[in-house]
DNA sequence: AGAATAGTGTCTTTTAGACAATATAGG
DNA sequence: CCTATATTGTCTAAAAGACACTATTCT
């Protein structure tokens, strides 16, 4: 018995004590490498279908924490930058249980029926966060047999209101782009204009003009061209940039507009 | 007896098996009128401070329904746009109980202690909606002995995190109208194009350029100049507009940026 | 030389923003 | 004529957007 086991059976069986009640948080945690866009999916033990990664609120923390609580448990990332997006809260939007009162019970060797907590509708609180996914090994729990990256655009089966949340989540991400800088924690620390460029063009799922894509971020002034240049074969090779940190947070506070 | 104190010995009695549990809805009703922007606070029986119009979420109806069944019994206005903005979830947020078990014992005969439902902490999803205020006759209920529209700067002692909830219901509403259009349940059917700009000044807090202001509007589409003007006497009498519905609703969608 | 991608400059249109004189109505 | 408010136009600066040629590196 692990400790994710011991984290298991305490949720069910002390969870109405230290858990709020038919509330839960959901991540999106969308992963960005290499032109593609992938968001983190884990599948229930037995179960066909996928699943956000989410969770139950502590009764001592915000949902902001229990957000990166949960994105923690499966990214082993603690810096990630999780953002409110929606509240779901259709009354039958979990009405196809993942596990019924029996496979829980039989899952656990405890005594569940109908009237446990769990088995309660729930209405949840949307996050979306955005990583190197190739930082990231997911990491699953006792109930997950597997957690892996899906393409935004092949997602597999999703449980409940699954797939509208990501929708959701991507839609507001494309709208907080326009706005605000993104890339500190999606590209490595030196990085080239075409790669930010096409970071761009991956989640916006559309191409971009290349010179009046540099003329912005050049202009907006918050990024330092180095004295240096990616090695790549075959063609001339791009000059490195890397972020002035400062501007940066501060672009993140005011806003800025890309396009 | 009357149906409101039925309804409330209900939620009392019956709550945990209707309502969802450590979740509410409140509600940041601002009202519009003559150059004021006001907020409609009610006052719980026997208490010093005043508290947001909030509630309970139905198990069979969405966080929006909930909040629009709210506003419904305090303004009787079923057509408000609202707008669900932000979850508040410290969890101290609620520490200082407006009723105490005690308390709720005495005034409804019944017995309720510590562990009851509505003794529980409570995280809140956020709404605001803007209305005419003029048009709106605040009315309370059992435990509300007064409900009264208060100018948004002059507060009155709030429970709660209300002071905050009503700052950050204030802050979303002035960045929403800078690209969507507001107007259309908040002035009359035929309004001036200066109505129309210090309703935008009040809310924003500022004062705008009159020429610049008129300008965007107009060549926003959104308009229809009336052959009528507004009868008020010692002046040029101002030009009647109304919204033309379907841009309108287009912009409302789409953007639209006035500053 | 050819292939591949990086890097940049110009022109046009649109939008934002500052700014002030004239028009209308009533007393 | 005076007061009060409405209405409207111009100029400038900044930003958005369309568009194409040159530079570098490697094979």
């Amino acid at each position: 018995m692990n400790d994710v086991f011991e984290n298991m059976n305490s949720l069910l069986l002390e969870g109405e004590k230290n858990y709020l009640q038919n509330v839960s948080v959901d991540n999106v945690i969308l992963g960005y490498h290499d032109k593609e866009l992938k968001v983190l999916l884990q599948k229930p033990s037995g179960i066909k279908k996928w699943m956000l990664p989410g969770g139950h609120i502590q009764k001592q923390e915000t949902v902001e924490s229990a957000a990166a609580r949960v994105a923690f448990e499966r990214t082993n990332l603690d810096d990630l930058y999780l953002k409110q997006f929606k509240v779901f809260s259709n009354p039958d939007r979990t009405k196809d249980k993942i596990y019924s009162a029996e496979d829980l019970s039989k899952l656990t060797g405890l005594n569940i029926d109908e009237s446990h907590w769990l088995m309660q509708p729930f209405i949840t609180i949307g996050f979306y966060t955005l990583t190197e996914f190739s930082k990231v090994t997911p990491s699953g729990n006792y109930f997950m047999e597997d957690s892996v990256w899906w393409p935004v655009n092949e997602l597999p089966e999703l449980v409940y209101d699954h797939k509208y949340i990501i929708d959701e989540a991507i839609k507001a991400l494309r709208i907080h782009i326009t706005f605000r800088p993104i890339g500190l924690k999606l590209l490595p620390e030196k990085f080239t204009l075409p790669e930010l460029r096409i970071l761009y063009e991956t989640i916006l799922g559309k191409e971009l003009d290349d010179r009046n894509f540099s003329k912005k971020f050049i202009n907006a002034g918050i990024l330092e061209k180095l004295d240096e240049k990616r090695q790549i074969k075959g063609h001339r090779k791009p000059n490195l940039f890397k972020f002035n940190i400062e501007l940066y947070m501060e672009a993140l506070e005011n806003g800025i507009n890309i396009n």
